[in-house]
DNA sequence: AATATCTCCAACCGCGTGCAG
DNA sequence: TCTGCACGCGGTTGGAGATAT
């Protein structure tokens, strides 16, 4: 690995600092000012990066500081290498994203933008390439400027079909699907792909429930992706401001909806502004059936589906 | 074994944005 | 409105280690 900053010839750079000229290193961080940003940062917590960097006893300037809290020390971080989930994902993200690195991120617990960005323009750049003439290409939306382009990995070599029974991958990329016109041809894909993996939507309700209980209890959101159907569980912070779902932006409360995915539009998305738990089933466009309100912590979803969802779609009751 | 080239990734740089004065 | 500062983001750099010649 790299030396330590202060052996790095011509990396050091007089800055100013308070009034006065300090010395600011640059460069790799030492294991002493890895240790002094981490102990202040654990016991002070995040304030004003100049302030820590001065009294944390660093001679670095707050981006620095900044930047190796987030990318290195932050104790939530995860290490080694990308799962293939997490490498499906990124294509996936991309593949609507751009290069906005950040939203990736935010989508990738415990992964950083500069991990991710390093990531995609050493290895999965590199394998698209390898791979660019099987993979068909389209522009992601307006989104920036370089040559990835060129290597959109919406069809990255039918790769991503051998995720299409997880749920995390699933859910992601549903609602992904969702919100943008452009990865059409993912969500035909979805679909195409999940009738031969499942070829009726009911069997992923235990999954559900136990996907969507999680969630509940995190306080969280989250959506879902099983079969025909599709699900979002919305109204906490995440999803308010989640760039991808802006339909989603006023929703104040936490409510369901299930989607028929194979007639699903945007329209199918609602609102819900109150602070029950909404179930909604939402069997295509025009075809809307608005279930129960539930309290946080009382519903029953495998109840609600008995009671209500069957009695108004016989037919699962076959499942 | 020596050298050249490639790959990875930590860290830097510049820019845009938001906010306070 | 202007200015300065802090922050966050995406693009780029450059050194260490790996691999090829």
């Amino acid at each position: 690995m790299r030396k330590p900053a202060e052996t790095i010839m011509g990396r050091e750079k007089i800055m100013k600092n308070n009034n006065s000229k300090t010395k600011m290193r640059k460069g790799l961080w030492s294991p002493e000012e890895d240790d002094k940003l981490l102990k202040y940062m654990l016991r002070n917590g995040q304030g004003c990066w100049s302030d820590i960097a001065r009294n944390a006893g660093l001679e670095r300037c707050g981006k620095s500081c900044r930047l190796r809290w987030i990318n290195y020390l932050r104790p939530d971080l995860k290490r080694g290498a990308f799962s293939p989930k997490e490498e499906a994902l990124i294509l996936h993200l991309h593949s609507i994203l751009g290069n906005r690195w950040s939203q990736i991120a935010a989508r990738l617990p415990g992964r950083t933008d500069n991990e991710i960005k390093n990531f995609w323009n050493s290895t999965i750049k590199k394998r698209l390439k390898n791979n660019s003439s099987t993979i068909s290409t389209s522009s992601p939306p307006n989104n920036s400027t370089t040559d990835h382009d060129q290597s959109n990995p919406k069809d990255a070599t039918g790769r991503q079909f051998m995720f299409m029974h997880d749920p995390d991958i699933m859910a992601a990329m549903f609602m992904d699907s969702l919100s943008s016109s452009s990865s059409s041809s993912m969500h035909e894909m979805v679909m195409s792909t999940s009738n031969s993996l499942n070829p009726f939507p009911f069997p992923f309700l235990d999954n559900s429930y136990e996907y969507l209980s999680n969630i509940s209890t995190q306080g969280g959101a989250g959506e879902g992706y099983f079969g025909d159907f599709g699900f979002v569980e919305a109204g906490a912070t995440g999803l308010k401001s989640d760039p991808l779902i802006p339909s989603l932006d006023n929703a104040g409360g936490d409510h369901v909806h299930f989607f028929d995915s194979k007639k699903f539009g945007n329209n199918s998305l609602g609102i819900n502004g109150d602070q029950d738990i909404k179930m909604e089933v939402v069997l295509g466009v025009g075809n809307h059936w608005q279930g129960e309100n539930f309290k946080m912590g009382e519903w029953d979803f495998e109840g609600f589906l008995e009671s209500t969802v069957s009695n108004t779609y016989p037919w699962l009751n076959d499942l």
